[in-house]
DNA sequence: AAGCCGGGGAT
DNA sequence: ATCCCAGGCTT
């Protein structure tokens, strides 16, 4: 048996823990902070922290209470999640915000169990909140978490593994203190971010090294268990790129569940014949012409984007299933987008730009 | 129990 | 190129 790691790491978290992220703010109500806090979980659910920060603060900007995030449009919030990534994750926030505001009177629950019933809520982030907004002793098991106390305690096999996990939760629960609670779970997280690394660990300034079990035997980095490696298969697809005469080009929207739930895309074929057989049913005259393509890897597969473009200058057929709205670069732009879409429409307006200087310095040369 | 769901940082 | 990150939902 191991002595308990709440009194080091609220020692070690005093001095080397970290006490400016946006979402630790004490100041407002506490249904504001228990809020920002909601917001801040749920982006950094399999995301890191870094990567948050500027979608938080912007996040926040925008939508500042949970009613206003519940009177927003879906697709606002979306816009402003486009390039996180999980977009179910804004879908299920909106949703959640929109149940706060008709069945809690606007307020946030204030108990694990009926946090647990919204949705994008899990035990993890429920108690999460709880924890640090009214230093309830309920236990986390994120990232960090599994990674420290399966090396604290020797546990082995990879957590996604029902038993795996069901240990570790038990040493959560174990090892969360009665008092301290929100210290202490910023702690624990603490020290896995910024000491008990994945790779290249700093045992050496760990508070906890003292009985580390995987220290101890010289195998920290044989914990947690690695996941199972299988091989992702590769996707291939084409893109429509649809200009009309007016400049303006052709977005639809995805289906709500699946990849890309709910965000802006461009028209969407399995191959470069099917692309081309609808362009010349919109009345494409020309032949298309291919772009770079585009490599995305997602955790499951990988996709190759093939963008095929085109201009129209009369279209003939009425929109059918397949056709979307005309949009300004601009306009989409501040849409919902997939990040390699958004990535390939902002290097099409980079180009739009450089030819209109081009064509101003020519202008200027011959003036 | 296993698969699905994104994008980026670190190595 | 590979792994995984302040996980949760669906099947």
């Amino acid at each position: 048996m191991t002595a308990a790691i709440a009194p080091r790491l609220l020692r070690w978290a005093k001095r080397h823990g970290r006490h400016d992220l946006p979402w630790q703010r004490r100041s407002g109500s506490r249904n504001r902070i228990a809020y920002r806090v909601w917001v801040a979980e749920i982006m950094l659910q399999q995301t890191q922290v870094a990567t948050v920060i500027p979608y938080f603060q912007r996040f926040m900007r925008a939508f500042p209470s949970v009613r206003a995030l519940a009177d927003a449009p879906l697709d606002d919030v979306l816009a402003h999640w486009s390039g996180l990534g999980y977009y179910a994750r804004a879908r299920n926030l909106h949703r959640a915000a929109r149940l706060v505001r008709d069945e809690h009177r606007g307020r946030l629950p204030t108990q694990r169990a009926p946090l647990e019933t919204l949705p994008g809520i899990g035990r993890s982030t429920a108690a999460a909140i709880v924890a640090q907004t009214d230093g309830q002793p309920e236990a986390i098991l994120d990232g960090n978490v599994k990674r420290v106390l399966a090396r604290y305690h020797a546990v082995p096999g990879w957590p996604g593994e029902t038993a795996v996990a069901r240990q570790l939760w038990t040493l959560a629960e174990q090892e969360t203190p009665q008092r301290d609670v929100a210290a202490y779970t910023q702690a624990i997280m603490d020290l896995g971010a910024t000491v008990c690394t994945r790779r290249r660990p700093g045992c050496e300034t760990c508070p906890l090294a003292g009985d580390c079990q995987a220290y101890a035997a010289g195998r920290v980095g044989d914990y947690p268990g690695a996941r199972p490696q299988r091989q992702k298969p590769q996707r291939r697809r084409v893109f429509a790129v649809l200009w009309n005469n007016a400049g303006k080009i052709m977005l639809t929207r995805r289906a709500p569940t699946g990849i890309w739930g709910g965000l802006w895309c461009l028209p969407e074929w399995p191959d470069e014949a099917s692309c081309r057989d609808w362009l010349a049913g919109y009345g494409l005259t020309g032949t298309a012409e291919p772009l770079a393509p585009i490599e995305h890897a997602f955790t499951h597969f990988r996709l190759q984007l093939v963008p095929l473009q085109a201009v129209i200058r009369r279209p003939r057929r009425v929109a059918d299933a397949a056709s979307g709205d005309w949009y300004s670069l601009d306009a989409a732009l501040r849409l919902g987008l997939p990040a390699p879409i958004r990535s390939l429409l902002a290097s099409l307006q980079t180009q739009q730009q450089e030819n209109q200087d081009g064509a101003h310095g020519a202008l200027r040369k011959t003036g």
